[in-house]
DNA sequence: ATTTGTGCAAATCGTTTGCATCTGA
DNA sequence: TCAGATGCAAACGATTTGCACAAAT
C-alpha cells in the first residue's frame, strides 16, 4: 500500500460492478487489482459490503460489525487497514463531519452532505458541491483539491402536532 | 497557525471588546457574565488570548501551551473545559476539519474555511458560506442549523522554479 | 518462496471524568 | 458561605502499530 501511484477513481459506479455479485468473484478481483491491491478474502468481502448496496456512509466500527454478522471474518484492525487503503487509492473517501468517529463514504464524486444532528445520520446532497467550487478562488500558489460541504440539520418544530 | 489573510471576516465584535486590553479588566468580566459565565482567572486569561488577536483557529492543546508560555496557568483539562463552555454559549465554534484534533474558531459568524493540506493551516473564506445556504433546500421537516464549507488546498506545482 | 495482509494485544492520541481542593460572587 | 471551577491523574474511545502467523502471487 505504500504505493506511490495513487490510481485515480476512473471507475465511478462501483455499485454497478459489485451489485448483486457474490463475494470473491472475478470482477471484484479485477477491480482491486486495477487499483494495485491484492485481492484478499477480507478485502473482497468488505468491498462487497461497501459497494453492492448503493452509496454508504459508514464507520470502521459499524463495517466490522456488519461484516462479522455476515460471516465475513475481518478484525477491527484489518477493517481500519482496508478502509485506509481504499481511501488512499480513491475507492472511498473520509468525511470530516463528527469530531470523533471517522466516516467513510463510498461515493467519491464531488457532492455535499446533510448531517442530521439528532440522529447522526448522513445523506448525500445532489449537486451543489461542484457548483460552489466554481465560485471559490484559491489563494495564490494553491489549487483546490476538494471541497467539503456539510449542511447540519435540526428537526423543524412540528406545528401539526400541537394540541 | 500563521493565518494568512485570505479574506476578511465581517463580524468581529468580540475582538473589539478584547483588543489591547489587559487581562482581568472590567469589560472582559462583563462579557463573560453576559454569557452567564463566572469570571475566573483562567477564563479571563484564555478569553484574552482567544479574542484579542483577531480571528483564530486553535486547538485546546495549542491554546494551553500558549497560555502557559504567557504565565496564564491553566491545566489542559481546564482549557478543554473552558473551550467547551465557550462553545456552548457561542463564544467560539468547533470546526469539523481534521479527523483527530478539534479546532476552535473564534469567529462564530457564517463563513467557510480554506484548509492547507500540507501545513494544516486554516484560513477564513469571506462570504460564500451564507450564499450556499440560500440555494440548499432542507429535507421535509428539517431546517438548516448551520453549513460548514471546507475548501481543501494543495500547493500548485511551481512552474517558475523548474530547472 | 516471497511478498503482502491479517489478527491480536498493547500502545498512542485526543479528550473526558472523578474527586479533592480552591475561588469568586 | 458555598455553588461552581480547577488540577491532577486515571479512564476512555477511536485509531494505529508491532510482531508472529497465514495467505496470495
Amino acid at each position: 500500500m505504500s504505493t506511490e501511484e495513487v490510481a485515480e477513481p476512473m471507475i465511478r459506479s462501483l455499485q454497478d460492478v459489485f451489485a448483486g455479485m457474490s463475494p470473491g468473484n472475478a470482477a471484484s478481483r479485477n477491480l482491486l487489482e486495477k487499483y494495485g491491491l491484492r485481492a484478499t478474502r477480507q478485502r473482497l468481502g468488505l468491498a462487497k459490503l461497501l459497494f453492492s448496496k448503493g452509496d454508504r456512509h459508514i464507520t470502521a466500527d459499524a463495517l466490522a460489525a456488519e461484516a462479522n454478522s455476515v460471516r465475513i471474518s475481518a478484525s477491527l484492525a484489518t477493517v481500519y487497514n482496508v478502509l485506509n487503503v481504499f481511501a488512499q487509492v480513491g475507492l472511498v473517501r473520509e468525511l470530516p463531519i463528527e469530531g470523533t468517529k471517522t466516516i467513510f463514504d463510498t461515493n467519491t464524486s464531488d457532492h455535499g452532505h446533510f448531517y442530521f444532528e439528532e440522529s447522526g445520520d448522513i445523506a448525500d446532497i445532489g449537486m451543489k458541491g461542484a457548483d460552489l467550487a466554481g465560485e471559490i478562488v484559491a489563494p495564490e500558489g494553491y489549487e483546490i483539491s476538494r471541497i467539503d460541504v456539510v449542511v447540519r440539520l435540526r428537526r423543524k418544530p412540528d406545528i401539526t402536532s400541537r394540541d
